[in-house]
DNA sequence: TTGAAAGCGCTACCAA
DNA sequence: TTGGTAGCGCTTTCAA
């Protein structure tokens, strides 16, 4: 391995010259500059990152660790934090915690080989984060809530002011009455929240609460979402169901799937609705009703915005000040396409 | 930050005992060793990973860097390679090139801050590749052909053993003549290599090569295979062609919606086929008919184990040998399914 | 069983 | 303009 001492000793330079002279000091004469930077050319050098930032005692690396890459929705988190963190100038790197596969993740949370951490996955747990979220190694949590100095719990959204979006009243709306809800097996925010408001509304309806009308997707994913609603089936075919609430797109869409190849045609024979916007869900047929969002970037914006404002201990206080009126602003919409069964007035 | 030095000082002991306890170093006494361990908790020591690294002068940490987590098609290569990864006990870290974010990749490459990489992306180009690649740093590239020392390129298959898969053949059999052929952007091998069989094909069936029949998506993802069939629409309704094959799952999915918008039945009016089996594709209605690979961890598992052994400066071809017959046996099949229309015999 | 010291490759301070 | 040196946090001889 090439170092700059061996430039150095090639050229009968200093060490603090030559890295002066690579990292473009101004200091260094520009003869001399070309000079290293020829000699390294030759010798082959490339320098340590790590040496660098040991020195430095700091990195600009930010560690995104996901569920699951193979699972729609968090394409579409990498890309946008992705582009939030280059707009910083820091660098991402992913790692996935499928299968329990954590060894890799943990170790950079552990052991500070990054700057701070994004994590959306269940499968790190509370207590690991607890323990070594701190000011050199700050821990943005997405899709679920602890409570935590250094760590920080996102979106909270609207959940106080209520805005959050009316799936169930929607429905309601349009005389559906026996509807089903399933959720995904992540207990992540959004799906509770969307449960909630599932419950509340039927309440505010006066229309009685049926635990057999409440299903469990084994994980969020495709195939989960066929088997869940296999368990339907007959339920349907009885007329128990008129239609059905996913917690998430990628198990609406999986049922989609398993209620078209039982002969049940939607939204003629039932209704469904999604729940987090996905490419791929106007690209089944029928193409998948579900929930938007006014502001689809905010909450990893704010996610990347705060955890770089946290590493380079500024004050968070501004970040929170600029997303402030961003939250108020931001509504849940329905995103009106093939699964639902619109009725005309008075139908 | 604490480090080993101040658990030392709290305790009176020599930094290396610490160290050496802390790695649970038999020489140290159990005693001491309980003693610097509580210590450590009390001071919320944690580990610095890069100064361990650093030290070691290597780390186990393995690179991969593919064009765009959100194309499903990576979904697959990601699960493959982590799976092999953990294996072996490294660690993996992902970077996407997506919209050329190519920043963070370089930068982990050109200096070293990992022990090698796989790139499965076009974005980062030979030159730079070639540039980095080193005893030190050994570099596999899949999806294109890169000639240069520490460079492995994968897979070739059988490109010479011209075992690869007669989709072509496929259609011909079932008494298609007007093949149109759709090309993903990306040039990767196995698109290559399937319009390679095409042309072959054709010219073998004394078919003309109709260069109006070959079409170019901008990118592989369903939102180009969409545009690029659009434009295919019109020689469609005039009969001039009656079957299309998709270099990949990702175009073939959107060129599905694209011929469902326009009224065009599948496969009544035309037949189509993709290329790169993916579990979205079954999913999709009707279910693609596509390529499917009778070994499909075959060249992941090569790819990492190939590195691994570079990594760890061992011999590759003990690697090489293991795979050989694996290779050999290795098939493309053609996974039917809902969009090719099979004429029965005589028919 | 413990510890002092060297050194991984680099940057930055302070002299020269 | 240049260079000697200290030191980032850690591991690992080699002595004690």
């Amino acid at each position: 391995m090439v170092t700059i001492k061996d430039i150095a000793k090639k050229l009968n330079l200093g060490v603090s010259t030559v890295s002066m002279a690579l990292n473009g000091n101004s200091k260094i004469k520009e003869e001399t500059r070309t000079l290293v930077l020829n000699a390294a050319r030759e010798l082959g050098y490339v320098k340590n990152g790590l040496a660098v930032d040991l020195q430095q005692g700091h990195s600009k690396l930010i560690l995104l660790v996901v569920e699951d890459a193979s699972r729609p929705f968090f394409s579409k988190v990498i890309d946008f934090i992705q582009r939030r963190v280059a707009y910083h100038n820091f660098d991402l790197l992913i790692s996935t915690t499928y299968l329990k596969h954590d060894h890799t993740a943990k170790k950079y949370i552990s052991e500070h080989r990054a700057a701070g951490a994004i994590i959306y996955t269940v499968n790190i747990d509370d207590d690991f984060i607890l323990q070594y979220a701190s000011p050199d190694f700050p821990i943005i949590v997405m899709g679920r809530e602890i409570q935590g100095d250094y760590v920080k719990s996102l979106p909270q959204f609207n959940s106080k002011h209520d805005k959050s979006c009316k799936i169930t009243e929607y429905l309601l709306q349009h005389h559906f009455s026996k509807i089903a809800f399933v959720l995904g097996s992540l207990d992540t925010l959004g799906s509770i929240r969307r449960l909630e408001n599932y419950l509340q509304s039927l309440h505010r309806a006066h229309l009685d609460i049926d635990e057999s009308k409440l299903f469990y997707a084994e994980a969020s994913t495709y195939e989960a979402g066929y088997e869940v609603t296999k368990t339907m089936i007959d339920c349907i075919h009885q007329g128990e169901i008129d239609s059905i609430i996913y917690a998430n797109d990628d198990i609406a869409i999986g049922g989609l799937l398993c209620l078209t190849d039982h002969g049940i045609k939607v939204p003629d024979d039932i209704s469904i609705i999604g729940g987090t916007n996905l490419v791929q869900s106007k690209f089944v047929k029928p193409a998948l009703s579900t929930l938007g969002s006014s502001d689809e970037s905010l909450s990893y914006h704010y996610a990347v915005d705060y955890l770089v404002a946290s590493i380079l201990k500024q004050d968070v206080s501004i970040v929170e000040q600029e997303y402030h009126e961003r939250f108020e602003n931001h509504k849940e919409v329905i995103i009106e396409r093939e699964t639902v069964k619109l009725l005309k007035k008075g139908e």
